[in-house]
DNA sequence: AACTATTTATAAGA
DNA sequence: TTCTTATAAATAGTT
């Protein structure tokens, strides 16, 4: 800008490069500033030299403060991270929720097993040993119904096996009156002729 | 910077700030893209307007590939990130693994309590039925140690108050020694004056 | 938004 | 890097 223009095109000059990069770079950050200052505005800039050295500058508090800033008003970016932080909290909510519900669960079957049963008084043993009777007097009885289906399946199976057995039967007396009768009639002749008409 | 120095501080007139700002940030972005072309440096930029409005730069690829570079460069930032998606995937897991763990107590429980006797095979029932008879043992011996412990403390207390028995019985007895004495010895005394002596 | 008088930034040289 | 200085660029105040 002085005693020459400059192309705008990267300078080849490494050395000229590195000089300008150094006294360009002061001057950004310090524009940065001045206008985060007369303006009133919030500032995150970030420089990474040509070989990888990060210089930076957060007008108004960290730089994490404002890519967080940065993140929430830019969606898509902080999206993944925001929803990362919604997912983690709805799923601690979750494994809350969870535990609670099996420690419910776990007291219940404590209650019934084993250990529980140290810590109940008499009266409670005896309702438990009571609900026990119950429930077994009650699996005994859907056993029962269970057993009685399975042998009323049978029963049915059976008549039904019968029944074939009997229609076999029949068939086999009717196939053997007729080939008994066949001989009778004439030798030529095909018997079963008549079943096989299409 | 032209007719007239400014204050380097906050522009109270509102119109005039929103100029300036308008102004400036143009100039800064300007002077972010030339020395990122001139010194081949690769450049973020955010600006908040004091209403909140965001501006923003990146030379060389997105905003987000230069975030990744910034956090990455700046540990402590994406670490939170990070740490946020680890905390995640161990979340599920852990969700994953109380849901399994539910899904078997719940299991048992409808096992033992109501309907799922409904839907049990014959051999589950078996089963059932079973570990019902060990559990109402297991209640029953519990039980007897219990009753047995209370038999016990009854004894012992039996021992106690027959001891304590005991010795009110001499006490009476010794009493009534000295009672059946003192009308042997006079009976203008007050045998029981030494007892009520303040 | 355009103009322009000034201030500011900076390229080249040391 | 820093200083100097001539000059280019940016911009405050005005229109």
């Amino acid at each position: 800008m002085a005693r020459g223009k400059v192309q705008m095109k990267r300078i080849e000059n490494p050395v000229h490069r590195q000089v300008t990069f150094c006294k360009r770079r002061a001057g950004l950050l310090k524009k940065a500033k001045e206008l985060s200052v007369l303006c009133d505005a919030e500032i995150g800039l970030f420089i990474f030299s040509s070989r990888g050295k990060l210089y930076e500058l957060a007008t108004k508090g960290t730089m994490q403060g404002l890519l967080d800033k940065y993140m929430k008003s830019n969606r898509g970016s902080q999206l993944a991270c925001q929803a990362l932080e919604t997912q983690s909290l709805a799923a601690k909510q979750e494994i809350s929720m969870l535990k609670q519900e099996i420690e419910i669960l776990q007291k219940g079957m404590r209650y019934i097993f084993e250990g529980g049963a140290g810590t109940m008084s008499l009266d409670e043993l005896q309702v438990l040993e009571k609900n026990l009777e119950i429930w077994i007097y009650q699996i005994r009885s859907i056993k029962m119904d269970l057993m009685f289906q399975e042998i009323q399946l049978l029963r049915n199976k059976e008549g039904i096996l019968e029944a074939a057995n009997k229609c076999l039967q029949d068939k086999i007396e009717e196939v053997t009156e007729t080939i008994s009768f066949v001989p009778m009639m004439t030798q030529t002749d095909n018997p079963y002729s008549a079943y096989h008409t299409e």
